[in-house]
RNA sequence: GGGCGAUUAGUUCAGUUGGCUAGAACGCCUGGUUUACACCCAGGAGAUCAUAGGUUCGAGUCCUAUAUCGCCCACCA
């Protein structure tokens, strides 16, 4: 029976626990816990160094899907293991109050009242945003305890606290200031549907199957006519020129004449500019200013009218004559309709080409002229760049270093202002006096409404109706979550800046590296003299098994949660991280979670057996410190191994590459720790000396795993009696004098013979349970020098009897024998032995050498191996050889014998 | 049009600076009630590393093409 004599443990309690692990009753529990005990809080610590992340906020629209699930499983993973390692870690939670997405879906939820925004009126729509988000902003946070996610919940921020919106006007008004905001009728991107403007990077360019249309415009005064070929042919309305390129020959004549516009029966100037490539189309364009970018350039360049013949729903205008009213794909089907009659189409040609679609409601968007807030980058790339260039800030894989650049160096304006209600406010007012008298007076800038306009004085004082781009707050997350701008009342919080920023690493997905890190970047180093982070990690994109990207559209996804109702959070963190090469896309079916629920199950088991059978003060009777004289040969084997996995756990991790460390630790666990040693402890476990080990080496697996599965190995190290929390416990030191190459070494070949031994076993239907006896030729002392604990082994693990090592004799009649690098086994078998199925495998084994050695004495062979090859290479490769050469010859003796 | 990534067992993936007798998980086959675990144990089969050249004593790994898939960027109407 069990002795119950730990003050701390309970173990009868264990001795009751049921065979399973079961995650949904821990998981609950032991969060609550780590709540309680303030586990998650930073704080400014003079001893520690700190460490510190800032979670990529989620929308306040969005649910916890497996890409949330990858990208919070590594924070915590860094956040824990930091921490274990003795930093002050900070993981600043919070969320963002993406603009166009919640409005969207507020209005979509009106919208099943029968309710529109614009019967609301703007203020009361905006209460009902902050409704809504006061119910469900929380969702993705609540999931996010799910996963075990160690964030320091009281500093929760959101983008539109007043802190975070404090930010944004300061910054806004320290722009301005420099010059570096302007505002301007400029082409951008405008979703019809939205009906707001949209940044450049706003617009996802999609492939899409067009058309090109060739339409002939009729030459003035001729009854010749020119073709302009088009994608979008309603834009034609809204033309004020063609143009050709000045070294076009074909066209010379016609430049500074005059065609007629179909269908509005307008005269267009021909004029000839650069822009136009000769090679496309016919080599005439038609220029629409108002509908095209880069006829908006020419139109300036060429001082032309400039005719927006759009409605800002995407129909149609009274610009557009015939077609006023009519949407704008409508439109393009009615005008074509028109052309062919009037014979005016001179041929449809198919045409792939990008069109940018909005990146919230994926509506086409639309080139569309229009008054709007910019940010001016090139300024503000450039310390970035230099930054990044001088390595202040690393990428992770390295590639996106290359990526980054690119799109830095060709930075353009960034179009910051938004038609939508929901956001931050545009901190410009405008004097309705002086504007009627032209735009550029009574602009004020401010972070309050003026009483009157320092022009002249008229109090008639109106905000701009506009909001900024969601990532106008984004950008800033890294130090507006941490204070800034910082004033007299808040003086702690700049000790915490100062203590936490820059922060130590980011961790993002690919999807936004140019609408948030590369502009954290620029931000950072603007308003706060330094980068925001020290590296940038940049995990894949999740995708289902079939390679597609996982998206609610499709009905593809894992819903993360299931998963953990399912199989618990552990086993979810466990399965995702160990398939996640540094950078590579995750693939991912619901079957793979099952290995991280059956690992976590074998941890929790071998837990089990060790409680039932450790006395019960074992975890309060050592001090750590083995004498290594008293250790037998597996004892010293697996605390070798032990360290050495400590060692190459932390090399992986550093480096990112948390699949590696993740499969070391399984392999250590389950191969080695379960699988072999528990195995052979089996059989001395009443000693202390073996109970201390097989604790000690569960203890500190514990601590290692905790960041990969911080629920179980909490909830064990409790059951194990362990007090304090296993976040505070530190990571296990490594003990160098530990590492202990030649026994490893020795036990991998003990190892070897086992292994030959079950598999004599196997081959030969030869049942466990059957007792046999086994004889070991050899030379190497080694083997004979463990030939004690090689019957223990044997005997426990492949149930041999008698066991004899000898040094190479005649072989024994009627055996079944296996040839090893090092030794030769036998294993009689009178009565036993079929000696047809014993020829078979010796058989197979012959023929296996004789292509290993064929290979390698081709390889030696070669002359130009023996004399370039590094000399311990050929060393080698000659030792290889002559060892298969010496196996053979056993082979072929051992089926002579049996014939 | 430019750039990047991928292509390795039936499947999903590892594979550091070229030395590999190419690993793992799942699946498959055979056997198993052995002091925790069948979400388990033992054993096994299964791979001309996409293709073609090249560099090298030696290539899964480096170089050059090609093919297929995927991603990103770009104002060619």
């Amino acid at each position: 029976m069990l002795t119950v004599n730990c003050p701390h443990a309970d173990y009868t309690i264990m001795k009751e626990l049921s065979k399973q692990y079961n995650p949904k009753e821990t998981e609950g529990r032991i969060y609550k816990f780590w709540e309680d005990k303030g586990l998650f809080s930073a704080e400014v610590s003079q001893e520690k160094k700190p460490y510190s992340i800032v979670i990529p906020p989620p929308n306040i629209t969005g649910i916890l899907h497996m890409g949330h699930a990858l990208n919070n499983t590594i924070q915590d993973i860094l956040i824990r293991y930091k921490k274990m390692q003795g930093y002050e870690t900070l993981w600043m939670p919070g969320t963002d109050h993406a603009g166009i997405a919640t409005q969207n879906v507020v209005e979509r939820k009106l919208s099943k009242e029968g309710k529109k925004r614009h019967d609301l009126g703007r203020e009361k729509f905006i209460d009902e945003v902050w409704k809504w988000q006061k119910e469900y902003g929380g969702t993705i946070i609540k999931q996010l305890r799910r996963l075990g996610s160690s964030c320091d919940w009281r500093r929760e921020r959101f983008t539109m606290d007043e802190g975070l919106s404090k930010a944004v006007v300061e910054v806004f008004i320290q722009l301005y200031k420099k010059g570096l905001i302007y505002r301007g009728n400029y082409i951008i991107n405008w979703c019809p549907r939205c009906q707001t403007a949209l940044s450049d990077e706003e617009a996802e360019h999609r492939e899409l199957d067009g058309h090109l249309y060739y339409i002939k415009y009729p030459i003035k005064g001729s009854k010749e006519h020119i073709t302009v070929a088009t994608t979008r042919p309603e834009t034609m309305l809204g033309d004020t020129a063609v143009a050709v390129n000045p070294k076009d020959k074909r066209y010379k004549s016609l430049i500074g004449g005059a065609v007629i516009l179909p269908v509005i029966n307008k005269e267009l100037k021909v004029i000839a500019d650069d822009l136009v490539d000769p090679k496309f189309g016919t080599g005439i364009v038609k220029v629409t200013p108002a509908h095209d970018p880069n006829d908006f350039l020419m139109g300036k360049k060429h001082n032309l009218e400039e005719v927006n013949i759009m409605r800002p729903d995407g129909v149609l205008n009274e610009m557009a004559g015939e077609f006023e009213g009519m949407d704008r794909f409508e439109a393009r089907e009615a005008l074509l309709e028109v052309l062919k009659e009037k014979k005016l189409l001179e041929k449809v040609e198919p045409h792939k080409h990008a069109v940018g679609h909005c990146y919230r409601c994926h509506t086409v968007v639309e080139p569309y002229l229009s008054k709007q807030w910019f940010v001016k980058m090139k300024p503000l790339a450039e310390p970035a760049i230099k930054a990044v260039e001088k390595g202040k800030l690393k990428f992770y894989p390295d590639r996106w270093t290359k990526v980054y650049l690119e799109w830095m160096n060709n930075i353009r304006d960034w179009c910051i202002s938004r038609q939508i209600w929901w956001g931050h406010r545009i901190p410009v007012y405008y004097c309705q006096k002086c504007q009627e008298q032209g735009e550029d007076k009574g602009v004020i800038v401010a972070v309050d409404k003026p009483g009157e306009c320092p022009d002249c004085s008229s109090t008639n004082m109106v905000q701009d109706p506009d909001v900024l781009d969601t990532w106008f707050s984004s950008w800033l997350w890294p130090f507006s979550t941490l204070g800034w701008p910082f004033n007299k009342a808040t003086d702690r919080s700049k000790e915490e800046f100062e203590y936490f920023y820059p922060t130590s690493c980011l961790v993002t997905a690919q999807e936004i590296i140019f609408f948030w890190v590369a502009r954290m970047i620029m931000a950072g180093l603007e308003f706060c003299g330094d980068v925001p982070f020290e590296d940038v990690y940049i995990h894949g994109t999740v995708r289902d098994d079939t390679g597609t990207k996982m998206s609610k559209s499709l009905g593809n996804v894992i819903d993360p949660i299931e998963i953990i109702d399912e199989f618990g959070a552990d086993a979810l963190r466990f399965s995702i991280i160990s398939i996640t090469a540094v950078g590579q896309d995750v693939f991912l079916s619901r079957q793979r979670f099952e290995m991280g629920r059956n690992f976590a199950n074998k941890i929790w088991n071998v837990s089990r057996f060790l409680l039932i059978n450790l006395k019960g003060d074992v975890n309060k009777s050592l001090c750590g410190f083995f004498a290594k004289g008293t250790l037998s040969l597996h004892d010293r084997w697996i605390l070798s191994s032990l360290y050495r996995t400590i060692g190459a756990v932390e090399k992986a991790i550093t480096s990112y590459k948390f699949n590696e460390a993740a499969n070391l630790l399984y392999e250590f666990i389950w191969h080695k720790y379960c699988d072999w040693y528990v195995e052979i402890a089996k059989s001395s476990i009443d000693k202390m000396g073996t109970q201390l080990i097989l604790f000690k080496v569960l203890e500190k697996s514990l601590r290692m795993l905790h960041p990969f599965m911080p629920f179980i190995t909490e909830e064990i190290w409790q059951k194990i009696g362990m007090e304090e929390p296993i976040m505070q416990s530190g990571l296990p030191h490594i003990q160098k004098q530990m590492i202990d190459e030649k026994s490893e070494k020795s036990m991998e070949r003990i190892i070897e013979i086992i292994v030959a031994i079950r598999n004599i076993r196997a081959e030969m239907n030869i049942p466990h349970k059957l007792e046999l006896d086994a004889i070991i030729s050899t030379k190497e002392k080694d083997v004979k020098k463990y030939e004690s604990e090689l019957k223990v082994y044997t005997k426990r693990l492949s149930n041999i009897k008698e066991l004899t090592i000898e040094k190479l004799k005649k072989r024994p009649k009627l055996s079944a024998s296996s040839v090893l690098d090092f030794c030769e086994i036998f294993i009689p078998l009178e009565g036993v032995i079929d000696i047809n199925v014993e020829m078979e495998r010796l058989q197979k084994r012959l023929k296996e050498h004789e292509s290993l050695l064929f290979s390698v004495a081709k390889k030696l062979s070669n002359k130009d191996f023996i004399q370039r090859a590094p000399k311990d290479i050929v060393e080698k490769e000659k030792g290889r050889e002559e060892m298969l050469k010496d196996k053979l010859t056993r082979i072929k003796a051992n089926i002579k014998s049996l014939a």
